[in-house]
DNA sequence: GTCTATAAACCGATAGAC
DNA sequence: GTCTATCGGTTTATAGAC
């Protein structure tokens, strides 16, 4: 496949990119500065400018490509199985994703607020995408009468917030293997959707 | 009850708070400037230090006060239920008082990176006394055997998650009566431990 | 109790040298 | 591709007048 002239990855466009996801989770996006980005970086100050225009950009370029990422990766678990199954892929898929990416998502979730209005709007369609694949198959195991369900977009948002939830104490080598907390999440997800109580 | 000399409320000095804490839930703690306060207050900057030391203080109290607030009020609530009654009851308590306060949720739940260590430490042992309470309320019906619960800390984690997801898209006067809420998420977190599936 | 003025440092972004 | 230097403006916090 050829390659587009001037589309290599710079090294430390990449490493831009990299450091700022980095800080941006840890600190926040309005309190790291275009310098502290620099330093960590170890430039100076006006590269970073070879690599982003400004840093809403820098910002907005983070969180999209990670919701992209998250949607075509989506893309590539298998369908048309049955509602239960499918419900079970998602919450793993989720988990699994998330905390393979736990800076990315953090930003994403946390810095919303940061965007600019025409940013913010791009990226909410975004996230509404995905929420509809939950949705979808919430609405298909209900119409099929193996889930009891009251409110398809209640419940959609309270199973998404449960598994957000986790990046808030999730440490690599903790105490739980991820396996473990996606069979667990994913019990209590079906259960919370279950028809026979 | 005599009232301690010089603790009397001052008029500015709760505009002050209010504003503040306004303006965080908003843009977030790092974005707004202490001018801002002072503009919002209607007072010049200088004045907003005779009511707070500094911007740190500022936000650590607003969270405190608020943390303090809700274990107070919990301690009001009824005692001696059954474990289903009790689950019940947090979950409806959490919504009813979270959604009467979703400034200072908000504020709680999203400025932590920003608050000192010690700061952080205070405030985690009040967030984690709160959630022994769901803990108790867990162990006690698993080990009466009407909760079926493999993992308690995990459990306690992803009720909680999913019930501060509410502040994400809450408006008052949306779509569901904040009683319906309650009812629906209730069910939710009842039937996710639920022994009969 | 609130003001003005100011200190000392930092901010995002740009221009132009090398 | 990275640097230095700089613009114009902002920040938190303090001192002292009224």
């Amino acid at each position: 496949m050829a390659r587009t002239k001037g589309s290599q990855a710079s090294l430390t466009g990449l490493k831009v990119k990299k450091v700022a996801l980095k800080l941006f989770a840890r600190y926040g996006f309005a309190a790291v500065s275009m310098r502290k980005i620099a330093s960590s970086v170890g430039v100076q100050v006006g590269t970073l400018y070879q690599y982003t225009p400004d840093k809403q950009t820098l910002l907005f370029d983070l969180m999209f490509n990670h919701m992209s990422s998250v949607l075509e990766n989506w893309h590539l678990e298998p369908h048309g199985l049955s509602p239960v199954e499918q419900l079970d892929r998602f919450v793993r898929f989720h988990i699994r994703f998330h905390v393979n990416h736990p800076d990315a998502v953090f930003v994403s979730y946390m810095e919303l607020r940061n965007l600019t209005v025409e940013n913010f709007n791009k990226l909410d369609r975004q996230r509404r995408k995905y929420e509809g694949f939950l949705e979808n198959i919430l609405i298909l195991g209900r119409d099929r009468g193996v889930f009891q369900i009251e409110d398809v977009r209640l419940t959609s948002m309270a199973i998404i917030a449960m598994l957000n939830g986790i990046l808030t104490w999730y440490k690599p080598n903790g105490r739980l293997p991820v396996k473990e907390i996606e069979r667990i999440y994913s019990e209590m997800a079906l259960k919370s959707v279950n028809i026979d109580q």
